[in-house]
DNA sequence: GCCAACGTTGGC
DNA sequence: GCCAACGTTGGC
C-alpha cells in the first residue's frame, strides 16, 4: 500500500500543498478545529525596522479612528491562516510582546475579514513582497477594532506559571498556544482558555 | 524531498 | 544585547 499520507495535523504552514479545494473527495472532513477567540501580538515600544518604528500597541489602536487598524504585515503562513478563518464579530486578546513585561492588555474585535494586505505590493514597505501577484495576493489582513482594556494587565509570567501547573493538572490552559506555538503572532484561543484568562482579571495578583 | 544554513521572533 | 526556537530557503 502507499505510504501514510502524512496526516497534516494543522499546521498550515510553508505553503507547499497547492490547496486541496475542489480535488478532496470528502469535502467535508474539516478536521481542523473551529476557532471563535484569538491572540495577536503587537509592540507597544519603539523599535526602528528598515527606518520606520514598528510600534503599535493598544493605546495607538485606541488613537486611531473609531478605533479601528488593518492588521498589515503579518507574513507567516499559519499566521495568516488563521486571520483567513476570523469571522466578524469575534473577540481577541491584544497582547504587548518584545517589551519590559509582555502580556494580556486588552481585548479587540474582528470587524473586518480578510482581505488583500496592500503593504506586499508596496515597495518602499518593509513587509514588501516581491512574489507576490496583484491577482493572486499572498497576504491578508483583517481589520480589528478596539473593546476594552482588561481589569488589570495579565503578564505573561502569570499565565506561564498557570500553564506549568495545568501541564500536570490538565488545566484549561495546558496547551496554550503562547508556550506551544510561542513564536505565532496571530494565534487560536479555545473558548475554555478564553473563558479561563478572563476569569483572572477578577483575582488580585 | 532532505537537511544545513540562514533569518526572524520575542523572552529574558 | 544575547540567543533558543523554529520557520524558510536553496543546494543537492
Amino acid at each position: 500500500m502507499p505510504p501514510k499520507k502524512r496526516q497534516r495535523k494543522e499546521k498550515g504552514s510553508a505553503e507547499p500543498a497547492p490547496k486541496r479545494t475542489k480535488t478532496s473527495k470528502s469535502t467535508g472532513t474539516e478536521d481542523q478545529p473551529v476557532y471563535t477567540h484569538w491572540l495577536m501580538k503587537s509592540e507597544p515600544e519603539s523599535r526602528i525596522e528598515g527606518g520606520v518604528d514598528v510600534k503599535f500597541g493598544i493605546e495607538d489602536l485606541k488613537k486611531e479612528e473609531n478605533q479601528i487598524s488593518c492588521w498589515d504585515g503579518v507574513r507567516n503562513y499559519q499566521a495568516r491562516n488563521f486571520m483567513k478563518q476570523m469571522k466578524i464579530g469575534q473577540l481577541a486578546f491584544f497582547y504587548h510582546s518584545n517589551c519590559k513585561v509582555p502580556g494580556i492588555v486588552g481585548i479587540i474585535k474582528i470587524v473586518k475579514e480578510s482581505y488583500p494586505d496592500h503593504t506586499q505590493f508596496d515597495k518602499k514597505d518593509i513587509h514588501y513582497d516581491p512574489k507576490s501577484k496583484k491577482d493572486d495576493p499572498r497576504w491578508h489582513m483583517v481589520d480589528v477594532q478596539f473593546v476594552r482594556m482588561l481589569k488589570r494587565y495579565i503578564p505573561l509570567s502569570e499565565l506561564k506559571e498557570i500553564h506549568h501547573k495545568h501541564k500536570d493538572s490538565g488545566g484549561p490552559l495546558k496547551s496554550l498556544a503562547l508556550f506551544t506555538r510561542a513564536r505565532l503572532s496571530v494565534q487560536p484561543i479555545t473558548k475554555e482558555e478564553w473563558d479561563f484568562i478572563m476569569s483572572l482579571e477578577n483575582k488580585k495578583q
